[in-house]
Order: structure tokens, then sequence, then C-alpha cells
DNA sequence: AGTTGGTTATCGTAAAAACAGATAGCGCTC
DNA sequence: GAGCGCTATCTGTTTTTACGATAACCAACT
């Protein structure tokens, strides 16, 4: 049977080239992925996708679906806004809660967008602590929750999640410091180090201290700030090094204004995750967003 | 959770102004069908028909998904056709069975449009009895099955039926019958004419018997034939009255070669049913000449 | 040649969704 | 107010979907 989840899916699989890759990003099992590429392609009655040993590539018939498939999800997408402006009621209201770095430097450009899709739609957001994200979520305090990290003792049962995309931790200096013309560091070469830590009741902080720590390696807190944007201030104003996520530096990066390092051996990167409350269905105002998302993380038009 | 399954049937009931009806032509139990457009009044977040007391009315936003919902059926339709037109293996076959009126009067015009939507296809038709058909589907010896009346006995199991069209059946007389100018007869008025009936194997004669059994009456045979064409040359040579399918006798009733009348108490309606072996998928020939029919019955649409 | 790391395919089992059938409720008409 | 035609809701069964473990495959590197 032709069915859209079936479709959406092979738009991922199309877009990352791989079905292990398309069922990681979607936290499917990769058998799942393979048993419904192979009923598409029973159904239609031609093979989408040429299998080598290095992944997967799509043939003829898969590139004419893949055309296709985009077009439908658009029309849908566009028939659900059109839906959801007709109705003249009440202004609707979406609430999201998020980690606080992801509220200041990620949320708000993907606010954008859906202002212009849904004009009349009034976005609240909260920046808070991720246990408090997770929590509010399911309290049904919050439509969509934004956090980093793997969810592992979270509320599993509950919790539906998606990764958006991953986030690139680097070590920052300042253009002064003696590491700044270096591209990476050895991890024991922070110990002596000013380094400046978010608060202890951070998860970032936890899982930044126990990526260092299977190294050997702990850090000397010079400061201790609650925030990404306060962190990153201070390691601007010579306070420190710190580790911050790449899309806080990005700006700051590019100017010369910071200087970023990799640590030899430590992988530095974490999933940024939406979640929300999978035991309720998604409100339309709650797709919206979702699908405003989705023109630039193609993993969440799975979720509509 | 938004799928095509669910707004394929959304547009069925649409179309049919009533869950009741859309449910019935779609073989499918009225619970279904008035579930299944909660969820997607759910899933929008509209409401998508008025129910009133007889039938329902869609609202504005249901006009506005029917629109959506066509655009994207016809793209997916179109994307099929694509994908299997570009394989160029060899010419692609269908088979079909159907019951000797139907294979006559009916599909010889639904195969035109199949022509021109794949003009590589070869379309092979048999003409068999009602069991016949329904063993050879199930045998896998042809993909479709044509066949009239409820397959209250045959294979319920794994015979896939949708209804394509209600058949009238109607007396026919020649214009020189005594009965040329009513519109109705009494069944016991069948009682002592000429009637030229299909043999005695054929399903649409048991079934004739039956109906008219229950009315205490039995019909002297002049003539046994097997196929409603020789039945009504029959009758338009005079040989005597029958009763035929609304199908046979269109051309001849507009120019008055033939005169129909209903039977006072008597349904003479049945189904025409399409017949698949619903243990295996579609196949694409099949999906395509499906497409076809589904253009001038909207029912078929849902199968695919 | 054997091993390792990457991939997709297939199996059995558990959870979720679709379905049928029975029943209730609602608004007409007679 | 009884009957008819319609939609909504409940319960149990069947079908579909998903997971997790395992097999099979290929390439690259011992």
């Amino acid at each position: 049977m032709l069915t859209l989840h079936k479709l959406k899916l092979f738009r991922i699989v199309y877009e990352h080239g791989s079905f292990n890759r398309a069922a990681q990003s979607l936290y499917l099992a990769q058998s799942v992925v393979s048993q419904h590429i192979h009923d598409l392609e029973a159904a239609l009655g031609a093979r989408l996708f040429e299998r080598t040993s290095r992944g997967i590539r799509p043939t003829a018939a898969g590139e004419v679906l893949y055309g296709y498939v985009g077009k439908v999800q658009a029309l849908l997408g566009e028939a659900e806004l059109a839906i959801g402006q007709l109705d003249t009621q009440a202004a609707p209201q979406l609430d999201v809660a998020a980690t606080p770095g992801v509220s200041v430097y990620l949320l708000p450009s993907w606010l954008i967008p859906l202002r212009q899709a849904r004009p009349n739609l009034t976005v609240n957001m909260q920046t808070m602590l991720t246990h408090e994200v997770v929590r509010d979520v399911l309290n049904g305090r919050v439509h969509l929750g934004f956090l980093e990290g793997d969810t592992d003792g979270l509320a599993q049962e509950a919790l539906g999640r998606v990764r958006v995309r991953e986030v690139c931790y680097r070590v920052v200096v300042p253009p002064t410091h003696p590491w700044a013309g270096r591209t990476s560091i050895s991890p024991s070469e922070l110990k002596g180090q000013a380094f400046i830590h978010r608060q202890p009741t951070s998860r970032a902080r936890r899982w930044l201290e126990g990526a260092l720590g299977q190294h050997g390696v702990t850090l000397r807190a010079t400061a201790e700030l609650d925030s990404p944007g306060a962190v990153k201030y201070a390691v601007l104003n010579g306070m420190g090094v710190s580790v911050l996520p790449d899309y806080a530096i990005e700006r700051e990066a590019e100017r010369g204004e910071l200087r970023c390092l990799a640590i030899d051996g430590v992988s530095m990167t974490r999933p940024l995750l939406m979640v929300w409350d999978k035991r309720q269905p998604f409100t339309l105002v709650q797709r919206a967003f979702i699908g405003v998302l989705a023109e630039q993380v193609p993993e969440l038009a799975l979720l509509l």
C-alpha cells in the first residue's frame, strides 16, 4: 500500500543517501526503513535505489519519485496552512521551551518564517534547563521543547523526539591566547587553563565534564555562568577559555574575534532535539511550526 | 496522523455527501468512516463537514481540502505512470476477466482511456461466467475480474471487491408488444409471456429466478442464450420478452427500438463489482487501470 | 586469506492502528 | 410519539507497524 508515511520516509532516505543514516535521523530501526522502501518498490513495481556496499544510489525511478514526493508534500503543507488561516477564530498561540543556547541563537531565526506563514500566530518562548523543558512538555505547559543531548533518563515512553541537527562543540579562546593559531589541543592541555563554566545544574556542563573526565581531565572553573551567551562574552573579554556550541560562536569565529579548536580524541558533538508529548496528537500550530522548520530540516517533514 | 488513506476516504465522503453512502460504496463499516474523518479533523484542527440530519455538508475547510486532495491524487497518479513508463522493460500485459454482459458493453469503453494513458500496454480480456471469473482471479490467471451481484458464497476472505456501479435490470419488450406504452408491470403478468432466458448456469439467471420466485412467478423459457447481447437481439427480433441490464439496452431504448419496464415491488438492481486477489498487492498495470477507471468511478481512487 | 567496519535484508515478537458489529443519540417525517 | 435515516461511540478482532537480533554482503585493511 502506498502511504504518505512511506513516501516521506523515502524522501529522507534519498536525502541521506543511506538507509542507516535515515533511520538514525528519524529514531527508527534500520529494519523498518528497509522494509518500507521494499514495500514502496513493490507498490510501484520499480526499484527505487540501487544497493551498493557503501550506501545506496537512487535509480531513475527513484529520481522521478523524489520530485513528485516533494511536490506532494509542498501541496499538503499548503493545504494545512490554507485551512488553518481561514479559521477566523481566536489568534492561536504556540508555546515553546528551549535550553539557554538554543533559545538565544537558533529559535529566533526559526520563528521568522513562521510569522510570515502565520501572521496571526503568537509565539511564546521560554528559556529553561533541559529537565524543565521535558517536564513542561509532558505537563502540557508548552507545545514543543528544544534541548541538546540524548534523552537517556528522560521519560522515554511519552516523549516524542527528533534530531533537528548535530551540534558541534569547540574550545574557544580569544585571539590573544597562545592557542589562537592552532586548530586542536590535547585534552590534558586544558587542565591548567582558566575555564569559564556553565553552572553545575546545567546538563551541558555535566556532559562536558563527563566527556573530558574519560580522558582524566578535570577543569578549573574561573567562572560559572548560566548561559552560553554569558560564557561567550566572558571569553571575548579575556576571562579565560571555554567550550561552546558552534551556533553560538559563528559570527565571532568568522570575524576572528574568537578562535575555535578541536580536542584531539574527544567527540564533541551531540544532537539538538525537538521534543513533544507523543501521547497527544499535534495541534495545528505545532504542525505549522514543524512545517516551517522542515524547510531547513527535512527530517521533520516525516512528522507531519 | 495525516495519511493518504484518510485523505482518499475524505474525498469519497465529500463526493457522496454522506458518511453512510461512502462507507457502503467502499465496503467499509460506517464507524470506520466516521472515525477517520474525525481523525482528519483533529489532525488539521478544523471541522471538515457540518453534520446535518440528512447527510453532511462540507465546511469551508472541507472545500479547501477537497481541492488539494484532488491535486495530490493527480500528482501521485502521474508519478506512478511516469515511473511505470520509464522502465523500458517488456511491454506489460493486463489480463482481465468479465461476465458476458460486462465484457461486451462496459469493459471496451473503459479500455480506451487506458490505451491513451499507457500506449505500450496490452490488455487481454476474457469472457467467462461469474464463478470462473472468481476462480481465475484467485488462481492468479487474471489480474482483475468484473462481475455482477454480491459475492456471497465466493471466497470472501481472499477476494478484494469494490462496487463499480449499480446495474438496474428492466423488462424489455419490442415496440410491437402490447406493453410497449407502459412503464411497469406486475410480477404475475410475466407468467404467460414467452421469455428469453440466459442459460441455466448463468448466475444472472439464477438471480432473476430467485427475485421473481419470491413473488410466486415462474418464467416460461422460449430460449436460453448465453449472453445478454444474444438475448437482446432475440427480443429485438420479436422472439419474446426478457429482463436485461441497463447498460445493454441504452442505445435501443433511446431510439425506441426496445421499450423498458419496471416490475412493481421487485428490486431489480445489483452491484457491478470489480474483484481481485487481495492476498497480493496490486501490480503497476492493475493500478494504472484502476486509476483510469477511477476517473469515472471515484470510489476506486481509494484503492490506489 | 582472515578480520574489521560499514552496509542492507530477514526473522520473530510486541505495540499500535484499522476494522466490524452492536448500540446509542439526534433530527427529521409521518 | 413512532419510525426512519443519519452520525457517534464502544468493544473485541484482525492487520499493520516497529523493534531488536541476526544474517548476509562488500570493501578495506591487516
